[in-house]
RNA sequence: GGCCUCAUCGUCUAGCCUGGUCUAGGACACCAGAUUCUCAUUCUGGGAACUCGGGUUCAAAUCCCGAUGAGGCCGCCA
């Protein structure tokens, strides 16, 4: 903690973690472990409406799932009230806050009118010029109001970590409304109070927060508080490169887990989204990240997804995988497909085995080995090697199972079944007129592992029962 | 509409700050080939980009200006 430095992950739980809110945690995160700081996690659940603790735990065990450990937290800002009230206290008594009494109809009659003479819309400032007494009576009597910040019409500049110097007109914006009520901050009221409450040297949030970055500044000066550093980081765009939201599909970490992507594999595509080395090295753990990140290598520029890439980087960890991991990870997508009751790793491994460089996602690992446990189906025509006959085939077949009875049980493994079977299947001018059929009859499917393999995995008899039903087809 | 931000292959990006070594590099995807019973893996090869216009300079992807385009924000959401 030699640095001090100190960054949050602050996202509202009104909806579920996803590609976006994942990687600013992840930025975060990177950041302050490579600095040597505190990480972070704030549920600004200030929205009573939208906020729900089913999002609030969707978020704190992706988050843990991911490997993104906070330090400090989870605070919640709805149990931090007492907070806000006396930072609005202070407001009240420098005379920066006031009441407003105009309605939601008042104000967006405003808009509208602002916006169809081509004006910028913002709040005019109408109660702001009541007199504080008056107002506090009109509040004590029950008219609902909410409280507004008198913004300060000035140029504010502030450095962003990221882009540089970025300077905005704050006359051009209306005195925004910072509580609903005493007991009701909102976003960017408390979201001030607490990063300097929490004492956040860097706020690192994503570019759609620039335009707030002017307010909070101005709200932090009212209240006498420190100014962090900013670094906002581009946007995650959908396939339409805008901002990604719900329309653009289910983003959220919860369902690609779901599909088996692993962990490791995502925080690794979310690095590469918007960062890079520098050097032409792609494949990172979270520790060799936590080592390199820098946010000087932060790109500024949005960043479309591209589910290809993490798709290849997902397989790319699967291969990479010890065998009796992926096997671990590997059962209860097989269970949940009802392929079996309870697997061992004993059973499951050499199934795994075969298909480990075949695995894109966890998701499809039933699908590619459901016939280990249960017969195959499919038509006769699929045993077809191109255009040999059926008879041929069936004939093939035939011979396949006299050679394969004469292989002892104990003999019975990859390398001596191959080099008993290969001389025939070699003397029919093409391997495939032998080596497909048997493929086919013990799998059921156009694609799979090598049938030597599968018929190791399957046993004797099995490998026979097979044979002879996929003769039986053929007639 | 106003303000802010951004701009290199289809996509993610290197290079830009500190102009020449860039006939612009890598990765994903795509195409072709090798291996092969199939798929996958692996290997080899290929096509593919500096938004446009000015300026500065001996020299610009790199610096400056403008245009254009894209995105974000303009909430009693965050």
């Amino acid at each position: 903690m030699a640095t001090g430095i100190r960054t949050r992950f602050a996202p509202s739980p009104t909806g579920p973690l996803h590609m976006g809110n994942a990687r600013t945690a992840l930025f975060n995160y990177l950041f302050s472990r490579k600095e040597g700081g505190v990480f972070l996690l704030r549920i600004e659940d200030t929205d009573k409406e939208r906020s729900e603790k089913r999002w609030e735990e969707d978020l704190l065990e992706n988050l843990t799932w991911l490997g993104l450990a906070w330090d400090e937290g989870p605070f919640r800002q709805s149990e931090r009230v007492d907070i806000y009230k006396e930072a609005l206290q202070t407001l009240f008594q420098k005379g920066k806050a006031y009441y407003c009494f105009c309605t939601e109809d008042e104000l967006e009659a405003l808009r509208q009118d602002q916006i169809s003479r081509g004006e910028t819309p913002k709040y005019s400032g109408k109660c702001r010029a009541l007199k504080a007494e008056e107002a506090e009576q009109r509040q004590k009597n029950g008219e609902p109001s909410v409280i507004r910040f008198a913004l300060e019409p000035r140029k504010v500049k502030f450095h962003d970590l990221i882009r540089g110097n970025i300077e905005f007109d704050t006359g051009l914006m209306g005195d925004i409304v910072v509580a609903k009520d005493w007991e009701t901050p909102l976003y960017n009221f408390s979201a001030t109070v607490d990063d300097a409450a929490m004492d956040i040297t860097h706020v690192i949030r994503g570019e759609d927060h620039i335009s707030n970055t002017p307010k909070q500044i101005l709200l932090q000066e009212a209240l006498g508080l420190k100014r962090p550093l900013y670094a906002h980081l581009p946007l995650i765009l959908g396939e339409d490169r805008t901002k990604l939201s719900k329309r653009h599909g289910d983003f959220s970490i919860a369902h690609f887990r779901k599909q088996g992507y692993l962990a490791e594999a995502i925080i690794n595509f979310l690095a590469l989204l918007g960062w890079n080395p520098g050097t032409e090295k792609e494949i990172f753990s979270l520790s060799s990240l936590i080592k390199e990140f820098s946010l000087e290598r932060v790109q500024k520029g949005g960043a479309m997804l591209q589910l290809r890439k993490l798709e290849w980087i997902n397989a790319f960890f699967i291969r990479q995988m010890s065998l009796q991991k992926l096997s671990e990870l590997s059962i209860p997508y097989l269970k949940e497909a009802g392929l079996v009751a309870d697997a061992s790793l004993k059973t499951v491994e050499p199934m795994v085995r075969l298909y480990q460089e075949r695995i894109k996602k966890l998701f499809e690992v039933p699908e590619l080995l459901d016939f280990f446990f249960k017969k195959p189906e499919y038509s006769a025509d699929l045993l077809v090697w191109k255009d040999v006959s059926k008879k041929d085939i069936s004939k093939a077949l035939q011979e396949l199972a006299t050679v394969l009875q004469s292989i002892e049980e104990k003999d019975w493994n990859k390398e001596i079944i191959e080099t008993i079977v290969m001389p025939h299947a070699e003397r029919q001018g093409s391997r495939g007129v032998w080596l497909w059929p048997m493929r086919v009859a013990l799998t059921g499917k156009e694609a799979s592992a090598g049938p030597f393999e599968v018929a190791t995995v399957l046993g004797k008899k099995e490998t026979l029962e097979r044979v002879a039903s996929a003769r039986k087809k053929l007639r």
